[in-house]
DNA sequence: GTCTATAGATCGATAGAC
DNA sequence: GTCTATCGATCTATAGAC
């Protein structure tokens, strides 16, 4: 199996495959080789700090095209739900009804985690912030809004577990779907709604 | 520091927590020897069977403890919504606030999962099916039951990813919570509320 | 730039003394 | 039962030929 690697950022979607289905620990610079159809001289050459940089450009790769994909449009979209709904979209393509694994999450899972803390936690924490944003834009009150965030990213990372669980890609697709249905504009009225400016879409229920 | 090993079962604490820590294949048996405080000799004697036979004991292990502690409540409990509650105080307790993770859970993340498939799949099968069963005795329609199941299943698995991705054990806390809500029995008004209470709970073998 | 060869450490697993 | 010694394989990383 050929392949062109004309430059270093050429070798990272395949690298990333390989951190995803055996993590940092069991990704060997053998499969990485295989994977890249490189020898250990290239991949160093490419990457002299070795494994730990490879990760890092991974990690680095992952977190620009959830940023340009995600969470800018969460942030800036004049049309935060239009915003939303898309996220969910790409989230479902992404991650392939649950068997593509998400490396940040599985680098948190694992021992790996204080090495890599700062990005991972900036992964989560701007996904959870953007998220909240553009929930707070389309009218939920700020508090709520965070904590649907939280639980809407919280819920896309158990859908994978889930899904790859019971090896079963419908799980992801139904719970990622009750998420999505979850941060749509509700009519449902609760006790904090009487207190709310004008949210012209909320309507009375009973 | 030493440990009192009397028989093979009195390892498998200590064994659990190395695969927590550093998954199926970081967990090397250096380290689970440090942990248990035995040689490779002591090991391979109670485990001939090497690592694979030590990873299946503690999921044997953990099942159990959840089997007895949560799946059979939620199965056969006179009063389902207060084994709901339990289930919920004993995963904020058994996962620490998402510090601990679901070793289940990382194992179907990683490559062991296909080694590991039976155990891990009946796991997560065995929990959503029992949340659901509990979940419909308390009142709830069998489909938004069991789709409600999986939602809290995966949303517990998620709690943990971020809990730890964030390094912040109050994510943990916060998502759970809110999925605990969740399963209590909704004030709600809904179209369905006057016609559930007569709906028969037999249901056809297969 | 890319390769092969190999160092040095560690891996899972086994053998045998006690 | 528990230990130490050790095997062969594999690991990350480096060195040097081309």
């Amino acid at each position: 199996m050929p392949r062109i690697i004309a430059e270093r950022a050429d070798t990272l979607p395949a690298i990333a495959e390989v951190f995803r289905e055996y993590g940092y620990e069991g990704a060997s610079l053998a499969l990485i080789g295989k994977a890249t159809g490189l020898g250990k001289g290239s991949l160093y050459h490419f990457f002299p700090g070795g494994k730990e940089e490879m990760a890092s450009a991974v990690l680095a790769e992952i977190d620009g095209w959830f940023e340009t994909h995600m969470f800018g449009p969460l942030r800036d979209s004049r049309e935060p739900e239009r915003a939303i709904e898309t996220m969910f979209d790409s989230v479902e393509s992404y991650f392939r009804s649950g068997r593509r694994v998400c490396l940040v999450g599985v680098i948190a899972l694992g021992d790996a985690r204080e090495r890599f803390a700062q990005p991972v936690s900036g992964y989560f924490k701007r996904w959870v912030d953007a998220l909240a944003d553009a929930l707070v834009r389309s009218g939920r009150d700020r508090l709520p809004a965070r904590a649907l965030a939280e639980e809407v990213v919280a819920g896309i990372q158990g859908a994978i577990v889930l899904a790859r669980a019971l090896d079963d890609p419908g799980a992801f697709g139904r719970t990622v779907t009750a998420l999505r249905v979850k941060t749509r504009p509700e009519p449902k009225v609760s006790r904090a709604a009487s207190r709310t400016r004008d949210r012209s879409h909320t309507r009375r229920q009973g």
